[in-house]
DNA sequence: TGTACATCAGTGAACGCGCGTTCACTGATGTAC
DNA sequence: TGTACATCAGTGAACGCGCGTTCACTGATGTAC
């Protein structure tokens, strides 16, 4: 009955949606064709749709399946703030900023998710709902609202200062980007918001 | 000798980049096609080689002159904390999310400049790194290094903010964003890292 | 063990379409007389 | 004032190309006997 073994069609589709991160994450999505993507696998087109129901689909798992891998790399950091610091050191770094291709799917395609369809936008709400809860664990656990708040500040300055490191041509702006986010985001992960006042925290 | 006016042809080309500056802050670069650009200026596409060497060309125009749109509101902003956070609220604002076309070029663009030429990524930063100075010198002009990493720190978190709460379909989740961002940004402009010690300023 | 077979993952050509770009042209314009 | 003209901004059809998608097919596979 079964002529390959059950998990061979399983494994070439997670081989495509993982060329298809790297590729999705470097070229964009607009700028990432059907064809391209599936040679990255090596495969030709007419292969696509045996595992995938169209472009939106297969973007819509490579979405998931980044944020997921994301929110495991948060998962496995030991608690505290040791780690976050090191998880947002390794975020900013120049190797980072360098390799879209591996890095944060948010940092590479966030606007473009904001202009994609409902369908990955509910994909990508799941998953970003994920890591910014993660991320708040690490930071406060008494205090989950500011935990919550601070993540939120911190998450987005990481995602836009990576953005602009790679938008920016002049390596040394790139880099004196780099640096400031490493220094404002330990500032705030030291000092969570509290509503409007001023919270001098350790 | 001349058959228009000295104006006309110069004025037509205004009116296809501010058109193509909303299109194209809507639709993204890749997914905006020079016939729908110029169509919105109620031109035919024949008419685009005329003003442009290129649709790089047009593109590298339109983020300079978005950018300097946004340093110019910027220095138009009377001196000071309190007219920078007005622009902080209306920035993070629900109106300023649901038309990205009127908005910030960053917010929209942001991830795919990184992914433009070297050209356009130039442009990029020359207008990028006035408007940092412009928050900067609304933050200290006194303490002008902390300033900048201030408005670094600041600016990414606006854009970021903004592209997040684009991304996501809940309208609850995007709103919290929106909110918890504004929090964050009053929080950072009142207290400016300086290194990494804490600097309550006012 | 060897052969015939049913399965089905993958191939590659083709579909209509929109892309960025080119170019021969049209026709509204202000000028010359 | 009226007509012929030179200019040139803009038209619209066409170029080759790559897009997302479809489909008739191939050929490697494990099974049956």
């Amino acid at each position: 009955m079964v002529r390959y073994d059950a998990e061979h069609k399983a494994t070439t589709r997670r081989r495509i949606v993982e060329r298809a991160g790297r590729r999705l994450k470097c070229g964009g999505i607009d700028g990432s064709g059907v064809a391209a993507l599936m040679s990255d696998a090596g495969l030709t087109n007419g292969a696509f749709y045996a595992h995938f129901a169209s472009k939106d689909d297969l973007v819509a798992t490579v979405v998931a399946d980044q944020l997921d891998i994301q929110a495991k790399t948060l998962t496995a950091l030991p608690p505290g703030r040791p780690a976050l610091e090191a998880f947002v050191r390794a975020y900013l770094s120049p190797e980072h900023r360098d390799d879209p291709g591996a890095g944060c799917p948010s940092a590479a395609l966030l606007d473009e998710i904001g202009r994609s369809s409902e369908a990955i936008r509910g994909i990508y709400t799941d998953g970003a709902r994920r890591i910014i809860d993660h991320i708040a664990a690490h930071l406060d656990a008494h205090n989950p609202l500011a935990a919550r708040k601070a993540a939120l500040g911190l998450y987005t300055m990481l995602v836009a200062t990576v953005q602009l490191a790679r938008a920016v041509s002049d390596p040394d702006l790139s880099n004196e980007i780099l640096q400031s986010g490493v220094d404002n985001a330990l500032h705030m992960m030291a000092a969570p918001t509290e509503g409007l006042s001023r919270a001098p925290a350790v």
